[in-house]
DNA sequence: CCCAAAGTGGAGAAAAGTGGGGAAATATGG
DNA sequence: CCATATTTCCCCACTTTTCTCCACTTTGGG
């Protein structure tokens, strides 16, 4: 379970260290994807393929389109973790999140995902759900 | 699985440097044959041979007709990935594709196989497929 | 206050992508 | 069957990008 929220640079060259207590869970390799409301989802390569079966088995049953699943396909890829724990955040996904190198970043646990965050959306979305939390918790 | 896309160019003798995250599951030979939507699929000599098996099933049920299936197989090869991790592109493939000599084509993942696509025809497909996943993403 | 672990940055090395020349194999025509 | 033409393939070379490695800084704990 991936929880905590954590503040990381975003070097020059594009890579991000992830937080040492997420590692883990993902070494030796990762997989990015598009998440909901313009993160990026990190995900193991258990849930990545979870999420490739799914997605096949509804185009085969014509739930989705071809191309959903092409356009979901293209926005991810293999990140492999270096030596000082660090991945490759591609230009695709940065655009798509809103995030810039040599920039800071959120890299923030979701229960089953990692997500990362432009800091300035983060705080929105972080306010809207921290207003609405009161009646939730147990 | 295959994810992530990426831009090659197509030399002037039709040779096709695979991406390097793609090659070690195809080497050292893959198969290329007529994919939908006028793409050229890439795939393992397993996915080849599963294939090739639900063709022949397909027939002998009589789902479809015999010149279908040659059809397929007519317009399929076994490409030999060189030293360098290129394969050749035949010009049948070429023409279903729209792809030409010397251009620019797209080499996508989608998930259980690689494509190859014509740029223009590849953003389409994409801009299609992206505007339909907002409420797709796992 | 010191030590260990985590995060950050950059330089050098390695790999990936691209292009072209020449040898070998194949095809064509006499 | 041989000679010639054509195509394919193998190899080498150059450029660019990526990755690996090293080192410095910061943070948190003992």
């Amino acid at each position: 379970m991936f929880v905590g929220v954590h503040e990381r640079q975003l070097d020059a060259k594009g890579r991000l260290a992830l937080p040492a207590a997420f590692r883990p869970r993902f070494e030796p390799r990762c997989f990015l994807t598009i998440g909901r409301d313009n993160c990026i989802d990190v995900l193991t390569e258990e849930a990545m393929e979870d999420m490739a079966k799914d997605l096949l088995e509804k185009v085969r049953r014509g739930d989705i389109g071809r191309n959903e699943a092409r356009a979901i396909s293209s926005k991810s890829y293999e990140a492999v973790i270096d030596a000082q724990g660090r991945i490759n955040l591609e230009q695709t996904l940065r655009d798509y999140a809103g995030v810039s190198l040599g920039e800071k970043v959120i890299v923030s646990g979701s229960f089953d995902r990692v997500e990362i965050w432009e800091p300035q959306r983060y705080e929105r979305n972080m306010e809207e759900g921290t207003a609405l939390i009161s009646g939730v918790v147990a």
